[in-house]
DNA sequence: TATTGACTTGGAGTTAACTCCAAGGAGTAT
DNA sequence: ATACTCCTTGGAGTTAACTCCAAGTCAATA
């Protein structure tokens, strides 16, 4: 597969791609004679993994690290858990803060909703803020 | 409140709050006869705000944008209520991305606490990568 | 009155994560 | 063989969101 029918397929620029590979966030894709990248089975589950992470934001560095102890081999599995369970404490936590935040948006959205329904603006300054 | 206590209430920098007033994200905080920052409920209230609606991704544009539309009075409810709208979008669109990243993570980490149990590494190369 | 400590400003610097660019190589179409 | 398109690299540039700094002000204490 070509870099750019996995761009396509993850909706990413080959810069993104190349980036990835050259810091680490991938390891290294296999290439053509030519020199060119051809993405196979696993290298492509690579990248399905690093768009998943980052898109709940784990940093690029913890990526970075879990390729890093992957390829030193069965020695870091214990490592690697530790990392993963790092990681899933912080989406968790932006999970929370999320969850909170639309909790605040659908009450201020209702709010506004019922001002501009009866014509009436039933709350003072900054009330909008509130809760 | 002085700076410092709305920073302990909010974990923020001095330097934070002060870069949300400058740029708008708040709208000018009152000040004490020497000008130094004087926090009152309503400042305080955006303050809140500010912290809430960025530590789940609103961008600082979108905050901007609110106290613009804010300032300019009682004929900007709809355009108010729609731009939290968006708000809410952006949101919930990574309230599910987040979501699926958990559910990969837990999957994974107990496909390690597996592997870490029994002993046993039993899935090949790049396998823990998968679903 | 002199010093201390917290505050002020405008502006420059930093960080993470891309994103762009120039120069050049490989493979195919004419 | 020439042109065209897509790829390559190393390195520089960009963006969002802070974060830091120098120089100065103000109020309270020694």
């Amino acid at each position: 597969m070509t870099i750019k029918e996995v761009c396509e397929k993850y909706n990413l620029t080959p810069d993104t791609l190349r980036y990835y590979e050259r810091v680490g966030v991938i390891p290294e894709v296999h290439r053509t004679k030519g020199g060119n990248r051809d993405y196979n089975e696993e290298d492509i589950s690579w990248v399905e993994n690093a768009v998943c992470m980052r898109s709940a934001g784990v940093p690029v560095e913890m990526l970075i690290e879990y390729v890093k102890l992957y390829r030193e081999g069965d020695g870091t599995i214990q490592a690697r858990r530790d990392l993963l369970a790092e990681a899933r404490a912080v989406v968790q936590e932006n999970l929370d803060k999320y969850q909170a935040t639309m909790d605040k948006l659908n009450y201020k959205i209702s709010r506004y909703d019922e001002a501009i329904k009866t014509g009436v603006l039933s709350w003072g300054d900054c009330e909008d803020l509130k809760k």
